[in-house]
DNA sequence: CTATTGTGTATTGTATACAAACAGCATTCG
DNA sequence: CGAATGCTGTTTGTATACAATACACAATAG
């Protein structure tokens, strides 16, 4: 996307993730035009596309609102994220290549290190546990899967909230991984997939602990 | 939406739909403009949302085109559709209302009457037949699921696909409705679920007979 | 003859001005 | 009182002008 655009739409996006744009707020184009340095024709571009992304909501009368999540909307997506990713593995399984399992494998090597040390590397975990489910999705070979994920996992709830930074969810979380590529390696699609939801499900879970415990909701990431 | 981008948005997407603009076309602004008598502003509005909704791709370099889809491509759909349907219709086995369940009844009966005739009413069948497929999505009571399905039901291949309409393919869509109406009076999420997945899946085995024979797909519709 | 660079045209991106619709509040009428 | 109506500032929608970028094709260098 072209320049302004572009912009507008990471810095508004980031704005509602880190909290400075809280759930319920009212949107008014012309104040974050401002914000960006750009004119309300970008902005209005970028709105339309954290709409569809469910970043936004807009009142019937085209009001538009940050969206908020309920509990049940969590779970929701959770539930979904879990049946779509389980698929993506299946898929996965019977048409993974020789480099794309040479590469989850590193990856999770990569992993491993990083909960391995004195402290966990966290921001390391995170980034090669990214890495290491883009690759599953790049594996199913199906686009419009790559794309409905997307719009469960780049969520506000989802990217901000839950995990408590305990080594054991970390190490079941690689634990997990080293059972998937198992899976893969035997082309076994069922396993694969029954794997892949336990994996998504336990992320849930440490979520809804965590949750309930108050963790502190900012600087949290899921571990899955 | 307002009623010039509301208007451009329809109108895009009847001439997809339609085969007036045909896959691979370039799309450009200023034409769709005048053709729609607004300006450009509206109908940026409606080829971002076209273009989320899969009708248009962009190149890497900001053209757009009418999507162009491969046999693969509807597979995938067809794949997507059938899971979150049956998830949907798993959910609503344990959620409907009786007066949902009323409704259900109610369209499958009028969908009975229009193969009942002499002659087949087709656009009887498809408008009863969306609406059963609309309730039970209601009762999924999963606003993400809507939208997800949305985006793999409202495509070109979808809508403009598929279908004999020979009596025994619309008689059996009836028959799996009726097994779906007694597996939510039993509030039996997993028979709901196999129905519907059996249900899609015919569906699109009906596709891909009618598309081999070569069948005009202007005027086909799945029959699901 | 091929590859590369330059130039003009076509197309998209952005800013801005203006029009339409809405929300909040006061006022009026039942 | 309470509901309905009209006024006014605020916010969003649309049109249009202009800027930036991409594409096609020609010219030129190697």
């Amino acid at each position: 996307m072209s320049r302004a655009s572009e912009r507008a739409y990471g810095q508004i996006r980031n704005m509602i993730l880190s909290g400075e744009l809280s759930p319920g707020t009212q949107i008014r184009e012309e104040q974050l035009a401002e914000s960006c340095g750009v004119s309300r024709t970008p902005v209005r571009d970028a709105l339309r596309r954290l709409e569809a992304e469910q970043f936004i909501r807009r009142s019937d009368t085209q009001r538009s609102f940050v969206a908020d999540w309920s509990i049940s909307d969590v779970e929701d997506a959770f539930q979904l994220r879990a049946m779509l990713e389980a698929h993506a593995a299946k898929r996965a399984a019977t048409r993974v290549s020789w480099d794309q399992l040479e590469r989850l494998r590193s990856h999770n090597k990569a992993i491993l290190k990083s909960i391995s040390g004195e402290r966990t590397d966290v921001p390391t975990f995170i980034e090669h546990n990214r890495l290491f489910h883009a690759i599953i999705l790049e594996a199913a070979e199906s686009e419009r899967l790559s794309i409905m994920l997307a719009q469960v996992i780049e969520q506000p709830v989802v990217l901000r909230t839950a995990l408590q930074y305990d080594r054991e969810n970390l190490q079941r979380s690689w634990h997990e991984h080293e059972e998937l590529l198992a899976a893969f390696t035997h082309r076994d699609a069922d396993w694969a997939s029954a794997v892949m939801t336990s994996h998504i499900r336990r992320a849930f879970h440490a979520y809804a602990e965590a949750h309930k415990h108050g963790a502190d909701q900012k600087h949290d990431h899921i571990a899955a």
